[in-house]
DNA sequence: CTTAATGCAAAATGTTTGCATGGCT
DNA sequence: AGCCATGCAAACATTTTGCATTAAG
């Protein structure tokens, strides 16, 4: 198995990589490696816990490290760029959708999507 | 081309259809109907803004007629049901990340996945 | 020696495209 | 006649799987 410290690296370096950009990074040290290989651990890893893949609105599957604490991410549906940030208020945010919807939120999974400061103002 | 009303035929009684769910129901009043027509149609109806296609967190892309007011989705991460509501936070919500992340989040695409309460409960 | 990880190729999915046909104006 | 939507099949892109080989404990 690859080892968690190849790939936190890699996640380290390209925050919210995808497949081919992990498998392409991979490959400098092993021009062997085999995609199939790619996706089988990074499916352990995302089973055990290591690393967390989500999907972007641009369609492809994104990873990322479960090391730091949870947050949310800003997604620009331009640029496709993520923005990882903490809402102050997702526990009353939480809170409200769980009294009023009867739903419980996933703090990792939470997303918004909209237009970067650089996208809105840009147009 | 496909017909507005027929389309938004089927995702009324089909709401947030996958792809081959309205492919099903169209075959049945057109057997012979090619998928192919089906993602060309679909890809127009989005960019004429009759319908909206998002990515639900299950990698499938789901359809829904654009009529009614914008409204935000919770999506329950194990049984994959889409709810549909009105944050009435969302405002306030929008310009605090609108000025503390230069940040404009698109109510339409809005979605928080969590676990809704069938699913909470019988866990 | 036994098990687990890998490469490779094929298969399975989901989506798009080229091209010829058919319908409609 | 000319245009547009369609069917069909092939092409693509992404992900998974079977199987034989290799690496590791």
């Amino acid at each position: 198995m690859m080892h968690r410290a190849t790939i936190a690296k890699i996640l380290e370096r390209v925050p919210h990589a995808r497949v081919e950009e992990i498998f392409h990074e991979l490959k400098k040290d092993n021009p062997l490696l085999s995609i199939a290989t790619v996706y089988r651990n990074l499916k352990t890893l995302q089973s055990q816990g290591i690393i967390f893949g989500f999907l972007h609105p641009d369609g492809s599957v994104r990873y990322e490290l479960k090391n730091d604490q949870p947050h949310q991410h800003l997604i620009c549906k331009d640029c496709g760029k993520v923005y990882e940030i903490k809402f102050a208020f997702l526990p009353q945010l939480a809170q409200r959708v769980r009294e009023r919807a009867g739903f419980q939120i996933h703090e990792e999974y939470m997303a918004i999507v909209g237009k970067c400061l650089e996208c809105v103002g840009g147009v």
